[in-house]
RNA sequence: GGGCCUGUAGCUCAGUCAGGUAGAGCGUCGGGCUUUUAACCCGAUGGUCGCGGGUUCGAACCCCGUCGGGCCCGCCA
């Protein structure tokens, strides 16, 4: 069974109706590690549904939460900041700087990080009932459980110190006001009568805060349980570092109840590194945005990634190889048939399980109904941006005529901003060789150098264009009784130093014929030489 | 100190919850393909399941120990 539906199984097991909810602190430059949480949630509601469940699917954003330091992308005029919460302080601008005339627009520093990423989730069909932390304090949501919290401190200090083993001070309590400046830091709370907790900063400044008009926060611990209970929340995917034995959710699993409500239905999932750079991390810079991971990969790409991986693995992004490993599989998955599959007889559990996981893996995947013209394996595409620089060839080369997909346009868009970035692998490259290459001409079979006077010959005296090209070829090969992957293999080894390569008929078109007949030229003299 | 995840074919992983003669894809190798030659089709190759014990008629799977990798216990998905 598919990880998603064993949720679903264990979601049907408590009840019909169910609220998925997932969150996210804007707090910098969303990546595709953040995906993997809201793909999660998104892939938990659809197999909810698909059990026949009412679930609705929420991404709740943590605007409310105060800025934590200064991070590398920020300017220092920021660290008048830290302590504020997010949804008041100004969005920076391309320098870093706080951009004031934006924020004069009402785009908060919490809007800037989020547009983008709302715009990647529309790209990835990924459609939530956003609810906004900072609003939802406002508007009076926490009142109840924040009024049962502050009457409750002691209990909440016990649970969280034996529960996480940590200690809190003594001055501690479970409402964060805002200080005169507007900063949660270094405030304290010197009194709690219902619903007001008054409070000095540490200017020495004295105030009062009405816990249900949202005149501060509740501190993390207690927020989330606080969200489980106002919003219903009855299932939620989370980071490992919530999962840890003594985290958030272990604690948040005690004051929920509390707040009369019992906990969601858990799961831990795994992050997202990127290949060879270790965790992403917005500090360090070593992100990719989720933009930009569309900006090279489909989107039903980047589900399925999330689709076929359980959520207890840890997932590497690789922008290289990877990727064409990864969008290859997934276009042969798209052309299985699985009905024909699972009627198979004498199917094992296991080829049961796995034909039944990958079935699953790609319904959770697909965007729209793929077009069967769509089926060119990324390897394939990939060639052909690099040797066509106009797309209406690609699509001759691919025997597509008249209205072309709007899918098959993203795609190759897609593939051609991939090629001219610095995560196209190296292997994929297409470069012919400006010197011969001695190793690869030690390769050269018995048939290989036979072939190649008479290659020299034919190519010399063909039109150069692909059809010509092709013909000279394999008409070459026949004369001399040879089969035509002679003389391909014949030919990759002298103009690019690899025993295969993309199909040379429409790529050297495209290149200078005395160049390459010199490039073969030398090559002859090397053999024969030898 | 406490805890979580992870170690299975060259690579990426499934299989561990419900123990029953090691699986998939990629790669590699061989063949086919008179022309989508990095495509496609067919076939083959390939693992003492990290290591050591225990339970069992039988262990990749359960139990104990051990080694290696990643991570959490202040904030981070």
């Amino acid at each position: 069974m598919h990880w998603s539906d064993v949720v679903a199984q264990r979601l049907s097991e408590r009840g019909s109706k169910h609220i998925v909810s997932t969150g996210i602190t804007p707090s910098g430059e969303f990546h595709i590690g953040h995906l993997r949480e809201i793909l999660t949630g998104d892939m938990i509601s659809k197999a909810a549904r698909k059990a026949g469940l009412d679930a609705e699917f929420v991404f709740i954003v943590d605007s409310a939460d105060p800025l934590r330091k200064v991070y590398a992308f920020l300017d220092d005029s920021y660290s008048k900041y830290i302590g504020h919460q997010l949804k008041k302080i100004p969005p920076p601008d391309a320098n870093g700087c706080p951009d004031m005339q934006r924020f004069a627009m009402g785009v908060s520093y919490a809007d800037h990080f989020l547009e983008p990423f709302k715009k990647a989730l529309e790209q990835i069909d990924v459609h939530p009932r956003f609810i906004d932390n900072f609003d939802a304090y406002a508007s009076g949501q926490f009142a109840e459980t924040s009024q049962i919290a502050c009457n409750n401190a002691d209990k909440i200090r016990e649970i969280i110190e034996r529960v996480s083993g940590r200690e809190l001070s003594p001055d501690w309590f479970p409402w964060n006001p805002i200080d005169s400046n507007g900063s949660i830091d270094g405030i304290r709370v010197t009194g709690w009568d219902n619903p007001i907790v008054s409070w000095i900063d540490s200017e020495g400044n004295e105030g009062q805060s009405d816990v249900t008009k949202g005149e501060g926060k509740l501190p993390w611990r207690i927020d989330w349980p606080a969200k489980w209970a106002w919003i219903g929340v009855t299932m939620e995917p989370f980071g490992k570092d919530h999962g840890a034995a003594g985290g958030s959710y272990d604690t948040g699993k005690e004051i929920v109840v509390l707040f009369a409500q019992q906990a969601p239905v858990d799961l831990t999932y795994e992050w997202i590194s990127l290949r060879g750079q270790g965790a992403m991390s917005s500090s360090s810079g070593n992100t990719i945005g989720p933009l930009e991971a569309l900006s090279l990969v489909p989107p039903e790409i980047l589900r399925y990634l999330v689709a076929s991986t359980k959520p207890n693995k840890a997932i590497e992004f690789d922008t290289g190889m990877g990727l064409v490993n990864l969008a290859d599989e997934f276009e042969r998955t798209t052309s299985r048939d699985f009905s024909i599959e699972l009627e198979k007889e004498g199917l094992s559990r296991r080829q049961l399980v796995a034909i039944e996981d990958a079935k699953t893996a790609l319904e959770l995947s697909l965007i729209s109904p793929r077009e069967e013209t769509s089926s060119v394996t990324f390897r394939h595409l990939a060639m052909l941006a690099q040797t066509k620089s106009k797309d209406e060839d690609v699509w001759k080369s691919l025997g597509i005529d008249g209205s072309i997909p709007q899918s098959m346009v993203d795609r190759l868009n897609r593939m051609r901003t991939w090629v001219h970035s610095n995560h196209f692998p190296e292997e994929l490259r297409i470069a012919i060789l400006e010197q011969p290459s001695s190793e690869a001409m030690a390769q050269m079979s018995e048939e290989n150098v036979r072939l190649l006077p008479e290659l020299i010959k034919s190519l010399r005296l063909s039109n150069w264009e692909a059809a010509s090209i092709q013909t000279s070829i394999s008409s070459t090969a026949k004369t001399l009784d040879l089969s035509p992957r002679h003389a391909y293999r014949a030919l990759y080894l002298c103009l690019m130093g690899t025993e295969r390569g993309p199909r040379l008929p429409p790529i050297l078109p495209e290149l200078d014929q005395e160049t390459i007949l010199n490039l073969l030229d030398a090559c002859l003299q090397i053999k024969q030489e030898s």
